[in-house]
DNA sequence: AACCGCTTTGAAAAGGTTTTCAGGTGTGCT
DNA sequence: AGCACACCTGAAAACCTTTTCAAAGCGGTT
């Protein structure tokens, strides 16, 4: 018991196959055939009358709870495999009360960081034995209604990424009985465990990059007012230039999002006045894009005139014209951690140890969109 | 009853909330505010006692199922609201039989198609009330092990991409109890309805934009030998080729894969013979990436001396360095196309009419990246 | 006054599993 | 022979809901 309990996983993933059936047609070359399975929805009382046992003994057998006689263990799995049985899940559930489902609730956000971070929760949740019920949405509201549903015993813990999450709507989560892990998503003084990744640090990497290159005249496409991330990364950027002893312009901080589309139409008018800055930190990897194809329309070669820099460091990024700058988010890292913060807790039955913060580093990836100022 | 069977919708999604509590703090600026939610996980029972009256009444008046007193209706309402009160799924489903979920099974693919599907997806389910228990893998066998849990009562029907099945693995999904609903792969002969979008006929717009171009020396990097997509796409290409009185070369017909690395790494060496083609299909458009990279570091530039052509129409291709003539797939027609088929499926109570075969059709986004042959 | 039919209500069963509790068998000891 | 004990096993309770069935109350009719 106590062992299931800290494992964190569902306790049995007994499913019975059929052997020697006549529907059985495995090949050498075929790894399958052997698992064909039948849907006639056998009970464990029908695998109990089968084998000439009780309910409870099949119990016992399949879930090796208990010792049982070796003729009847042997009878229980042989009537089993006959009948294709496998537990109802949602029978376990009402009893057990754990769900071996895990909640996402992401933002859809920028196609290739969210479906790496998807794949790399599920590979993790799989692997400790949960399925993914997820979530995407753009509306907070959206997000809430969805997270309420989840909780509602529908899920043994969540796991949120919402940057733009405001402190007193994080807080009613606060109330739910399930645990949560947030990814880059503000959790101040709440008792959540937190994945973040250093979203400061990365551009306070960047902007010195672009400063020991020799540039003065740093502009900034910044991520939407009020995201967790987008604030940390101007937090980097000031800190930078300040350090620099350098007074950043205003009309050179502009506010943008996390897309192609945004990131063109925002750099546009930046491009179009007299001054404009030599170098351009922008918002994510996307929007970096959004902003080079800006800069050719308007002229301008990058790097010779424009140094530009990207964040998260997506793997297309190495496929740009040039090459982009960007600091590399390791996606892979963020999900596995996220999951086994969150497994964590389950196993320990919601104990109350201190909030985790993590804080995963990200890399500066220096490639050919950034160079010395002109002149 | 018949109703909610015909709707395929759970048949209610009350949630209590707690009216006049403590906490409820609502103010005009916080939409919240009210919906602050309690855990103590209130049973039906807790409600009825509160409400002093029968747990068949309680359910009857959450569910509207039958008349019941006005006095009586209200106690319980207020009851429910004061305990916040929500039904347990674990237990409606053992009743019921119906989990509201779908389960989906993706491969990894390239990064923004796998999210643009999957957000329609979702958008698509939540709509009817239903959650998406997801499972991304690059393994067939992850991909049954997944499956099978799945339909072991833990889904209420499937949606599947699977590209690179093979037909006796699908063959073997036949016998699942649940409706199952394929995207993108071949269902010859099984009883599922399919969702394709129109590859051969997206292929043969592409190849034969390059052939009224003027080009003669068309290449090909084609997907993965045995996956659907792939061999469709082919085909598409050599029928325009034929019909051109074109007989292609067979060493510009290359495999590759849906990567920006695979389509860099298989075209380098198509560039490095004395002879090359005038003009790229590509796997799709990271494929068509990778190889624009390939052909300017060969020193080949697009489209003077080279016309590239992608597949899918992601966002971000009209961002690349030139913009990528491609052929674009409606990913949100796709994917709500799929979940209607699924939830009809599921309304009907698994009925034996015919599969439904659905084809999408394909754009062709005329871009910069084609352009009339070299001389 | 007896009876009928209608509305409202509660008791109980069912759904499939896990787990507790008690009973039964057999062995080893005095 | 009698007793303690370990070991297996089955009956039954519990999890929480929905739904069926029957009872009760009540107004109206013959």
């Amino acid at each position: 018991m106590l062992r299931q309990i800290c494992s964190g996983k569902p306790r049995s993933t007994f499913r019975a196959v059929q052997h020697g059936s006549s529907r059985a047609t495995a090949t050498p070359d075929d790894p399958y055939g052997h698992e064909c399975w039948d849907d006639m929805s056998a009970t464990i009382r029908d695998v109990a009358h089968r084998a000439g046992v009780s309910i409870s003994t099949v119990s016992r057998v399949l879930n090796d709870t208990a010792r049982v006689s070796h003729t009847k263990r042997k009878r229980v799995l042989e009537a089993a495999a006959a009948l294709g049985y496998a537990p109802n899940p949602a029978a376990r559930t009402l009893l057990s009360k754990q769900t071996s489902s895990l909640g996402v609730l992401l933002p859809f956000v920028s196609g290739e960081f969210f479906s790496e971070l998807l794949h790399s929760l599920d590979t993790a949740a799989q692997d400790a034995g949960y399925f993914l019920l997820i979530s995407t949405s753009h509306r907070l509201h959206n997000e809430f209604r969805a997270a309420r549903m989840m909780l509602e015993k529908r899920v043994d813990g969540l796991i949120v990424m919402a940057p733009e999450l405001r402190p007193r709507e994080a807080q009613m989560l606060a109330s739910a009985s399930e645990p949560i892990v947030f990814i880059n998503t503000d959790a101040e003084g709440l008792p959540f465990d937190t994945v973040n990744f250093d979203n400061y640090g990365g551009s306070y990497a960047l902007t010195s990059h672009l400063l020991a290159l020799g540039h003065r005249d740093i502009g900034i496409i910044r991520g939407p007012v009020g995201a967790r991330d987008a604030e940390q990364r101007l937090k980097g950027y000031r800190t930078a230039l300040a350090e620099a002893g350098i007074a950043p312009r205003s009309d050179w901080i502009v506010t943008g999002e996390y897309t192609l589309e945004a990131g063109y139409a925002v750099a546009q008018p930046l491009f179009a006045k007299d001054e404009h800055p030599t170098a351009l930190l922008c918002a994510n990897d996307y929007c970096a894009a959004g902003a080079v194809r800006a800069a050719h329309e308007a002229g301008l070669s990058v790097p010779s005139d424009l140094s530009v820099v990207g964040f998260d460091g997506l793997p297309s990024t190495l496929y740009m014209q040039p090459p982009l700058t960007t600091a590399r988010v390791p996606i892979d890292v963020v999900g596995r951690t996220a999951v086994s913060l969150l497994l964590d807790r389950i196993a320990e039955g919601h104990a109350d140890h201190d909030p985790v913060r993590r804080v995963v580093p990200v890399d500066v990836l220096m490639r050919a969109s950034t160079a010395p100022p002109p002149r």
